[in-house]
DNA sequence: ATTAACTGATACTAACTTAGTATCAGAATT
DNA sequence: AATTCTGATACTAAGTTAGTATCAGTTAAT
Protein backbone atom coordinates (compact mmCIF):
# COMPACT_ATOMS: atom_id res chain seq x y z
CA UNK A 1 0.00 0.00 0.00
CA UNK A 2 1.83 2.79 -1.25
CA UNK A 3 0.68 6.25 0.45
CA UNK A 4 2.61 8.83 -1.41
CA UNK A 5 2.74 9.03 -4.94
CA UNK A 6 5.62 10.46 -7.09
CA UNK A 7 3.96 13.89 -7.77
CA UNK A 8 3.76 14.42 -4.17
CA UNK A 9 7.23 13.01 -3.36
CA UNK A 10 8.86 15.17 -5.66
CA UNK A 11 6.80 18.13 -4.81
CA UNK A 12 7.83 18.00 -0.90
CA UNK A 13 11.42 17.36 -2.18
CA UNK A 14 11.60 20.12 -4.27
CA UNK A 15 9.47 22.41 -1.79
CA UNK A 16 12.95 21.72 0.70
CA UNK A 17 15.18 22.36 -2.32
CA UNK A 18 13.69 25.97 -2.33
CA UNK A 19 13.12 25.65 0.98
CA UNK A 20 16.97 25.36 1.25
CA UNK A 21 17.83 28.73 -0.73
CA UNK A 22 15.20 31.29 0.53
CA UNK A 23 16.50 34.06 -0.99
CA UNK A 24 16.59 34.71 -5.26
CA UNK A 25 14.85 32.30 -7.63
CA UNK A 26 15.47 29.12 -8.36
CA UNK A 27 15.07 28.06 -12.12
CA UNK A 28 13.24 24.42 -12.77
CA UNK A 29 16.35 22.97 -14.21
CA UNK A 30 18.44 23.66 -11.29
CA UNK A 31 16.13 21.60 -9.00
CA UNK A 32 15.64 18.86 -11.39
CA UNK A 33 19.11 18.56 -11.68
CA UNK A 34 20.06 18.42 -8.10
CA UNK A 35 17.48 16.38 -6.95
CA UNK A 36 17.45 14.40 -9.82
CA UNK A 37 13.70 14.69 -10.52
CA UNK A 38 12.78 14.07 -14.31
CA UNK A 39 12.64 17.92 -15.73
CA UNK A 40 9.44 17.70 -17.67
CA UNK A 41 7.48 16.13 -14.51
CA UNK A 42 8.74 18.53 -12.41
CA UNK A 43 7.97 21.94 -14.19
CA UNK A 44 4.30 20.09 -14.52
CA UNK A 45 4.70 20.02 -10.46
CA UNK A 46 6.05 23.20 -10.03
CA UNK A 47 2.98 24.38 -12.37
CA UNK A 48 0.57 22.85 -10.25
CA UNK A 49 2.20 24.31 -6.82
CA UNK A 50 2.41 27.32 -8.37
CA UNK A 51 -1.44 27.32 -9.26
CA UNK A 52 -2.20 26.50 -5.23
CA UNK A 53 0.26 29.21 -4.01
CA UNK A 54 2.79 27.39 -2.50
CA UNK A 55 5.33 28.71 -4.43
CA UNK A 56 5.90 31.79 -6.61
CA UNK A 57 7.41 32.25 -10.40
CA UNK A 58 8.81 35.13 -12.05
CA UNK A 59 8.77 34.32 -15.84
CA UNK A 60 11.96 35.22 -18.35
CA UNK A 61 15.61 34.45 -18.27
CA UNK A 62 16.54 34.70 -14.86
CA UNK A 63 13.25 33.98 -13.24
CA UNK A 64 12.24 30.92 -11.50
CA UNK A 65 10.55 30.01 -8.46
CA UNK A 66 10.79 30.45 -4.72
CA UNK A 67 8.63 29.40 -1.72
CA UNK A 68 5.60 31.52 -1.43
CA UNK A 69 4.53 30.33 2.24
CA UNK A 70 6.30 30.13 5.71
CA UNK A 71 8.15 26.30 5.58
CA UNK A 72 6.84 25.79 8.77
CA UNK A 73 3.45 26.08 7.40
CA UNK A 74 3.40 24.17 4.42
CA UNK A 75 2.35 20.53 5.95
CA UNK A 76 2.80 17.63 4.13
CA UNK A 77 -0.82 16.91 4.05
CA UNK A 78 -1.37 19.87 1.96
CA UNK A 79 0.89 18.56 -0.93
CA UNK A 80 -0.96 15.19 -0.38
CA UNK A 81 -4.06 16.68 -1.28
CA UNK A 82 -2.81 18.89 -3.66
CA UNK A 83 -1.88 15.70 -5.52
CA UNK A 84 -3.65 12.60 -4.06
CA UNK A 85 -6.95 14.33 -3.20
CA UNK A 86 -7.97 13.71 0.62
CA UNK A 87 -7.11 11.23 2.75
CA UNK A 88 -10.53 9.05 2.37
CA UNK A 89 -10.31 5.64 3.75
CA UNK A 90 -13.14 3.97 1.66
CA UNK A 91 -16.38 5.94 0.27
CA UNK A 92 -18.75 4.14 2.60
CA UNK A 93 -17.25 0.73 3.75
CA UNK A 94 -20.74 -1.35 4.42
CA UNK A 95 -23.32 -0.18 2.65
CA UNK A 96 -27.57 -0.10 3.02
CA UNK A 97 -27.36 -3.79 3.73
CA UNK A 98 -25.18 -3.61 7.02
CA UNK A 99 -25.82 -0.09 7.61
CA UNK A 100 -28.51 1.82 7.42
CA UNK A 101 -27.64 5.57 9.55
CA UNK A 102 -24.74 6.61 7.65
CA UNK A 103 -24.83 10.05 10.00
CA UNK A 104 -25.08 7.61 13.05
CA UNK A 105 -22.95 4.82 11.83
CA UNK A 106 -20.07 4.08 14.36
CA UNK A 107 -18.16 1.67 11.82
CA UNK A 108 -17.74 4.74 9.76
CA UNK A 109 -16.62 7.00 12.63
CA UNK A 110 -14.14 4.28 13.65
CA UNK A 111 -12.59 3.96 10.12
CA UNK A 112 -12.71 8.41 9.78
CA UNK A 113 -11.54 8.52 13.03
CA UNK A 114 -7.67 7.07 11.84
CA UNK A 115 -8.63 8.94 8.72
CA UNK A 116 -8.47 12.42 10.76
CA UNK A 117 -5.10 11.35 12.46
CA UNK A 118 -3.47 10.27 9.66
CA UNK A 119 -4.25 14.20 8.12
CA UNK A 120 -3.58 15.57 11.29
CA UNK A 121 -0.09 13.74 11.65
CA UNK A 122 0.74 14.32 8.34
CA UNK A 123 0.24 18.07 8.94
CA UNK A 124 2.49 18.15 11.70
CA UNK A 125 5.19 17.25 9.46
CA UNK A 126 5.85 20.95 7.85
CA UNK A 127 8.55 21.56 5.42
CA UNK A 128 10.22 23.70 7.85
CA UNK A 129 10.41 20.77 10.18
CA UNK A 130 11.90 18.10 7.45
CA UNK A 131 14.33 21.34 7.12
CA UNK A 132 15.52 21.45 10.29
CA UNK A 133 15.35 17.33 11.16
CA UNK A 134 17.46 17.90 7.72
CA UNK A 135 19.77 20.08 8.86
CA UNK A 136 20.16 18.54 12.30
CA UNK A 137 21.45 15.14 11.11
CA UNK A 138 24.08 16.78 9.11
CA UNK A 139 26.10 19.22 11.99
CA UNK A 140 25.61 15.53 13.86
CA UNK A 141 27.72 13.90 10.89
CA UNK A 142 29.97 16.83 10.24
CA UNK B 1 -5.97 9.44 -1.86
CA UNK B 2 -8.15 6.56 -1.61
CA UNK B 3 -6.24 4.23 1.25
CA UNK B 4 -8.35 0.74 1.04
CA UNK B 5 -9.37 -1.00 -2.56
CA UNK B 6 -12.14 -3.14 -3.51
CA UNK B 7 -10.35 -6.32 -2.63
CA UNK B 8 -10.08 -5.19 0.94
CA UNK B 9 -13.08 -3.70 1.02
CA UNK B 10 -14.78 -6.69 0.20
CA UNK B 11 -12.65 -8.73 2.00
CA UNK B 12 -13.67 -6.81 5.42
CA UNK B 13 -17.40 -7.03 4.71
CA UNK B 14 -17.05 -10.70 3.91
CA UNK B 15 -15.26 -11.83 7.13
CA UNK B 16 -17.84 -9.55 8.89
CA UNK B 17 -20.60 -11.42 7.23
CA UNK B 18 -19.16 -14.76 8.14
CA UNK B 19 -18.26 -13.78 11.74
CA UNK B 20 -22.06 -13.08 11.59
CA UNK B 21 -23.02 -16.43 11.22
CA UNK B 22 -20.75 -18.25 13.52
CA UNK B 23 -21.94 -21.82 12.89
CA UNK B 24 -22.26 -23.68 9.60
CA UNK B 25 -20.73 -23.41 5.91
CA UNK B 26 -21.30 -20.05 3.99
CA UNK B 27 -21.89 -20.33 0.51
CA UNK B 28 -19.86 -17.50 -1.81
CA UNK B 29 -23.11 -17.21 -3.98
CA UNK B 30 -24.50 -15.85 -0.36
CA UNK B 31 -22.31 -13.28 0.65
CA UNK B 32 -22.30 -12.66 -2.96
CA UNK B 33 -26.21 -11.86 -2.45
CA UNK B 34 -26.18 -10.31 0.93
CA UNK B 35 -23.40 -7.86 0.21
CA UNK B 36 -23.98 -6.94 -3.05
CA UNK B 37 -20.71 -8.01 -3.90
CA UNK B 38 -20.05 -9.32 -7.56
CA UNK B 39 -19.15 -12.83 -7.51
CA UNK B 40 -16.68 -14.16 -9.60
CA UNK B 41 -14.97 -11.17 -7.45
CA UNK B 42 -15.87 -12.45 -4.15
CA UNK B 43 -14.64 -15.48 -5.40
CA UNK B 44 -11.08 -14.85 -5.80
CA UNK B 45 -10.88 -12.82 -2.74
CA UNK B 46 -12.05 -15.92 -0.74
CA UNK B 47 -9.83 -17.67 -2.24
CA UNK B 48 -6.98 -15.44 -1.41
CA UNK B 49 -8.69 -15.09 2.68
CA UNK B 50 -8.70 -19.11 2.54
CA UNK B 51 -5.11 -19.61 1.17
CA UNK B 52 -4.16 -17.07 4.23
CA UNK B 53 -5.73 -19.01 6.97
CA UNK B 54 -8.44 -16.31 7.65
CA UNK B 55 -11.36 -18.55 6.34
CA UNK B 56 -11.43 -22.30 6.23
CA UNK B 57 -13.13 -23.73 3.27
CA UNK B 58 -15.15 -26.89 2.43
CA UNK B 59 -15.49 -28.30 -1.07
CA UNK B 60 -18.62 -29.56 -2.75
CA UNK B 61 -22.44 -29.37 -2.45
CA UNK B 62 -23.56 -27.76 1.12
CA UNK B 63 -19.78 -26.53 1.71
CA UNK B 64 -18.34 -23.08 1.52
CA UNK B 65 -16.68 -21.02 3.76
CA UNK B 66 -16.52 -19.96 7.60
CA UNK B 67 -13.98 -17.98 9.99
CA UNK B 68 -10.53 -19.48 10.63
CA UNK B 69 -9.51 -17.13 13.40
CA UNK B 70 -11.63 -15.39 16.12
CA UNK B 71 -12.82 -12.52 15.19
CA UNK B 72 -11.07 -10.16 17.65
CA UNK B 73 -7.61 -11.92 16.09
CA UNK B 74 -8.44 -10.28 12.61
CA UNK B 75 -7.25 -6.71 12.43
CA UNK B 76 -8.07 -4.39 9.23
CA UNK B 77 -4.39 -3.79 8.98
CA UNK B 78 -4.08 -7.87 8.09
CA UNK B 79 -6.38 -8.25 5.04
CA UNK B 80 -4.84 -4.62 3.60
CA UNK B 81 -1.20 -6.47 4.36
CA UNK B 82 -2.63 -8.80 2.16
CA UNK B 83 -4.36 -7.65 -0.63
CA UNK B 84 -2.48 -4.05 -0.54
CA UNK B 85 0.88 -5.25 0.96
CA UNK B 86 2.50 -3.71 3.64
CA UNK B 87 1.69 -0.17 3.95
CA UNK B 88 5.14 1.79 3.25
CA UNK B 89 5.01 6.19 2.63
CA UNK B 90 7.54 6.14 0.11
CA UNK B 91 10.35 3.75 -0.82
CA UNK B 92 12.76 6.35 0.15
CA UNK B 93 11.71 10.34 0.19
CA UNK B 94 14.91 11.96 0.01
CA UNK B 95 17.64 10.20 -1.70
CA UNK B 96 21.28 10.13 -1.48
CA UNK B 97 21.56 14.11 -2.59
CA UNK B 98 19.82 15.22 0.57
CA UNK B 99 20.54 12.44 2.52
CA UNK B 100 23.30 9.60 2.66
CA UNK B 101 22.81 7.67 5.68
CA UNK B 102 19.32 5.89 5.58
CA UNK B 103 20.14 4.29 8.63
CA UNK B 104 19.72 7.00 10.72
CA UNK B 105 17.83 9.08 8.85
CA UNK B 106 15.54 11.89 10.72
CA UNK B 107 12.92 12.62 7.84
CA UNK B 108 12.56 8.38 7.00
CA UNK B 109 12.08 8.07 11.11
CA UNK B 110 9.44 11.14 10.74
CA UNK B 111 7.33 9.24 7.76
CA UNK B 112 7.74 6.01 9.03
CA UNK B 113 6.05 6.66 12.92
CA UNK B 114 2.83 8.37 10.98
CA UNK B 115 3.37 4.87 8.99
CA UNK B 116 3.37 2.70 12.07
CA UNK B 117 0.96 4.21 13.67
CA UNK B 118 -1.82 3.93 11.00
CA UNK B 119 -0.74 0.05 11.21
CA UNK B 120 -1.11 0.13 14.87
CA UNK B 121 -4.42 1.75 14.32
CA UNK B 122 -5.88 -0.64 11.72
CA UNK B 123 -4.69 -3.37 14.05
CA UNK B 124 -7.28 -2.64 16.88
CA UNK B 125 -9.69 -2.15 14.52
CA UNK B 126 -10.40 -5.80 14.58
CA UNK B 127 -13.38 -8.25 12.62
CA UNK B 128 -14.62 -8.64 16.44
CA UNK B 129 -14.88 -5.29 17.31
CA UNK B 130 -16.79 -3.67 13.79
CA UNK B 131 -19.43 -6.63 14.76
CA UNK B 132 -19.41 -5.72 18.30
CA UNK B 133 -20.26 -2.21 17.27
CA UNK B 134 -22.80 -2.91 14.40
CA UNK B 135 -24.48 -4.54 16.94
CA UNK B 136 -24.71 -1.79 19.55
CA UNK B 137 -26.14 0.39 16.30
CA UNK B 138 -28.38 -2.19 15.55
CA UNK B 139 -29.63 -2.76 19.39
CA UNK B 140 -30.33 1.44 19.66
CA UNK B 141 -32.31 1.88 16.61
CA UNK B 142 -34.32 -1.13 17.90
C1' DA C 1 16.68 43.62 -32.14
C1' DT C 2 18.10 39.03 -31.23
C1' DT C 3 19.04 35.45 -28.64
C1' DA C 4 18.91 32.72 -24.56
C1' DA C 5 16.82 31.33 -20.31
C1' DC C 6 12.95 31.01 -18.24
C1' DT C 7 7.57 29.91 -17.02
C1' DG C 8 2.36 28.87 -18.71
C1' DA C 9 -0.63 25.74 -20.68
C1' DT C 10 -1.74 21.56 -22.42
C1' DA C 11 -1.59 17.35 -25.25
C1' DC C 12 0.30 12.88 -25.53
C1' DT C 13 2.14 8.07 -24.43
C1' DA C 14 3.59 3.49 -22.32
C1' DA C 15 3.30 0.77 -18.44
C1' DC C 16 0.93 -0.54 -14.61
C1' DT C 17 -3.06 -1.28 -11.52
C1' DT C 18 -7.79 -2.09 -10.52
C1' DA C 19 -12.14 -4.09 -10.88
C1' DG C 20 -14.50 -7.35 -12.77
C1' DT C 21 -15.42 -11.67 -15.86
C1' DA C 22 -14.87 -16.38 -17.46
C1' DT C 23 -13.58 -21.17 -17.61
C1' DC C 24 -12.42 -25.67 -16.41
C1' DA C 25 -11.31 -29.06 -13.09
C1' DG C 26 -12.34 -31.52 -8.94
C1' DA C 27 -14.88 -32.57 -4.37
C1' DA C 28 -18.98 -33.51 -1.60
C1' DT C 29 -23.79 -34.14 -1.17
C1' DT C 30 -28.18 -35.90 -2.88
C1' DA D 1 -25.61 -38.87 -12.28
C1' DA D 2 -26.84 -34.35 -11.26
C1' DT D 3 -26.16 -30.50 -8.51
C1' DT D 4 -23.73 -27.46 -5.58
C1' DC D 5 -19.90 -26.05 -4.10
C1' DT D 6 -14.42 -24.68 -4.00
C1' DG D 7 -9.43 -24.53 -6.47
C1' DA D 8 -6.74 -22.58 -9.86
C1' DT D 9 -5.93 -19.50 -13.25
C1' DA D 10 -6.48 -16.83 -17.54
C1' DC D 11 -8.49 -12.86 -19.47
C1' DT D 12 -10.33 -7.98 -20.32
C1' DA D 13 -11.71 -2.94 -20.10
C1' DA D 14 -11.05 1.19 -17.80
C1' DG D 15 -8.47 4.04 -15.02
C1' DT D 16 -4.20 5.76 -12.99
C1' DT D 17 0.66 6.87 -12.89
C1' DA D 18 4.91 8.40 -14.45
C1' DG D 19 7.02 10.53 -17.76
C1' DT D 20 7.57 13.14 -22.44
C1' DA D 21 6.81 16.75 -25.81
C1' DT D 22 5.43 21.09 -27.80
C1' DC D 23 4.35 25.72 -28.47
C1' DA D 24 3.44 30.20 -26.78
C1' DG D 25 4.77 34.09 -24.04
C1' DT D 26 8.00 36.78 -20.72
C1' DT D 27 12.29 38.71 -19.10
C1' DA D 28 17.17 39.76 -19.26
C1' DA D 29 21.50 40.32 -21.39
C1' DT D 30 24.18 41.41 -25.43
S1 LIG E 1 -23.11 3.74 6.48
FE1 LIG E 1 -21.25 3.33 5.52
S2 LIG E 1 -20.16 2.30 7.06
FE2 LIG E 1 -22.08 2.64 8.00
S1 LIG F 1 17.72 8.17 3.37
FE1 LIG F 1 15.72 8.17 2.49
S2 LIG F 1 14.83 9.81 3.54
FE2 LIG F 1 16.80 9.84 4.37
Amino acid sequence: MKVLNKETDYAVRALISLGLKPEGWVSAKAISDEQGIPYQFLRRILQELIRQGLVLSKEGAGGGVRLGKNPVEIGVAEVIEIFQGKVQVSECMFRKQLCSNRANCVLRHEIMRIEQMVNQEFSKVTIGKLIADLKAVEAMKG
